[in-house]
DNA sequence: TTGCGATATGTAAGCGCTTACAAATTTCAT
DNA sequence: ATGAAATTTGTAAGCGCTTACATATCGCAA
């Protein structure tokens, strides 16, 4: 790359300090109207733009804020990230993306490379990880948030839904409309607290009525089609099947309605599907899914400010938890008679 | 943040200089053994991580390269990334991304914002934009990859495939099976190269075919199912409505499918429908989209590579072009009789 | 052993920026 | 007008790292 303009060119056709350059650019309050105007007028004609590692070092901070997500190819963690970084931009903060395939180990390594290089704060998905990744942050004292979860700590900022109190609404509504064998295709809970509280709220929901979920009505799969397909034709070719099937999410769902369909039977005459998520999917499958909304583009625009807020003040701000939506359509109805 | 070890730390428990750690840590084989021992063992000691900014301003290099896709909504793109990334994290690259929305102006920000935090080069999708933009990079002599495009000039880097015959194979398919009366829902092609190549590969293959392509059998929309939904029922409600309906990519398609059967028609019996992508939505849907295979994850790791290649040898690599398939699944059919 | 080329290490000068602190200038009450 | 306070600007010391160059050490042929 060609040599590009510094500082200091700025400063000698403005006539002025590389400090005042720099106050101009930062904190143009500290510095007169008429000396500021000549520093603009010097970065216009210079095409000059800030060396992002001077500035770091010099500094100390980077305008950087990381996150580690599971994966781009859920649009759910690609709409939230969306909106907080949409957020960060109007605030001069750049979002380092990176993701950990679900694998806690590789979620370690991305933050220790987020770490190393700068970034102010980090975004976390849910709250299962090794206390080394924790102690880690907290050695460093980095700002950060867990998203999609409800810390039970209260030491650490969370921006999320009760995921298990989100499951039972889908099983009460399904009560309420008879059904009493229900089967749950759900998420890998292995490292993923968010899977396995919406199992807890869906059995522990279904215990209060009196029922129990257990294998081979319980089973966890992969968020893939395909893969749910399999499980979920094994279900319905149970001896007694149930009556519906609640999923970990909306894209096992869709894999639900597949399976069913090849089946030769129908939802929701036969069997009743619930999803998770909201997600465009949900209402592109037929019958359009039921499910619940969870407010992605809320938690990323929340996280955005309590964390830069964090950063700023250097004071931890309050969790912050929402409210999620049952979205009734098709797929649910009553059990067949 | 607490104070982290710098490299004059672990020089001095290694009882070297910080010129021979940093030797030590990025040209290994420039330091003797016992010495890089006694090197790496300092920095576990202390769990020190070079500093990114001070890194990049001595070095002049940031490790860094940044992408600015249109929007993380689309699967297509994720999945790109994704593999983009994978690769450049072997290579020790850190993937910066930043999005559009399909718009120009906001495109030519988001490249300005990376190349002020200096990435190495830059990664864009698609070939239609601003000269200003273009001068830019040739300015800094920044290389950049354009994806999702074949570049026309030979003077670009360019990592694609043809969209036009992509388009092509699907108008032909579709001919063969007896189809003359064609529709197609288009991306909006302002701005977006890829679109209109896909309209104007259908357009092309339909005049050889003594055919015609116009509004309002001809629309554009944005990519979104309810929209799509929307001019899909104005198509088939037309005097002469069409027997097969191209789209401009599988989301849309899965907007078509839901009006025909609003409509209380059925695919393919009344009105084929033809999706671009094969993202998993496309098998999700019922019937299946018929549909032209994008090489996304291929697309994504050639570009790592070849931009990579770029920047260690500063030579300009040659472009690449992938072929596509044609996935023919149940969506398409005869004509109705 | 000696000496020489090759290899390994150290020295020190920045890279471009921010920010205490000092110095200069302006403002304003008297 | 005057001087103290407030505001604006300049000076200069780093921030942590890389790297050209200088120096020291090593391996090995004679």
């Amino acid at each position: 790359m060609k040599r590009q303009p510094t500082i200091q060119d700025v400063a000698t056709l403005a006539n002025v300090s590389t400090a005042t350059v720099s106050r101009a650019l930062n904190s143009p309050d500290r510095v007169r109207e008429t000396t500021r105007d000549a520093v603009q007028q010097a970065v216009q004609a210079l095409g000059y733009t800030p060396d992002f590692g001077g500035q770091a070092l010099a500094s100390g901070r980077t305008n950087t804020i990381g996150a580690v997500i599971p994966t781009m190819d859920n649009a759910i963690f690609a709409r939230a990230l969306q909106s907080l970084q949409e957020e960060l931009t109007t605030m001069g903060v750049t979002l380092l993306v990176a993701t950990s395939q679900y694998d806690p180990e590789r979620e370690e390594q991305q933050v220790r490379a987020l770490l190393s290089r700068g970034v102010d704060g980090l975004i976390l998905i849910g709250q299962a990880r090794a206390a080394r990744v924790y102690e880690l942050l907290e050695g460093r004292a980095v700002p950060y948030a867990l998203l999609w979860t409800t810390a039970p700590s209260g030491q650490q900022l969370s921006i999320g839904f009760d995921n298990s109190a989100a499951a039972a609404k889908l099983v009460t509504q399904a009560l309420q409309l008879g059904h009493r064998r229900f089967a749950m295709i759900a998420g890998i809970t292995k490292g993923n607290d968010r899977a396995r509280a919406r199992v807890d709220g869906v059995r522990a929901t279904l215990a209060d009525a009196g029922l129990t979920l257990e294998p081979p009505y319980l089973v966890e799969g992969s968020y893939d089609i395909e893969q749910t397909v399999g499980i979920a034709r094994a279900l319905i070719s149970l001896p007694e099947p149930p009556t519906v099937i609640l999923c970990g999410n909306d894209v096992q769902a869709a894999g639900v309605l597949k399976a069913v369909r090849q089946a030769g039977l129908s939802v929701p005459r036969d069997v009743s599907v619930l999803g998770f998520d909201d997600i465009e999917l949900a209402t592109a499958v037929d019958p359009a899914l039921t499910t619940i909304r969870v407010p992605h583009r809320r938690m990323g625009r929340m996280a955005a400010h309590l964390l830069i807020g964090w950063i700023k003040t250097g004071q931890r701000p309050d969790s912050v938890q929402f409210d999620t939506d049952l979205i009734w359509r098709a797929s649910l109805g009553p059990p067949p008679a």
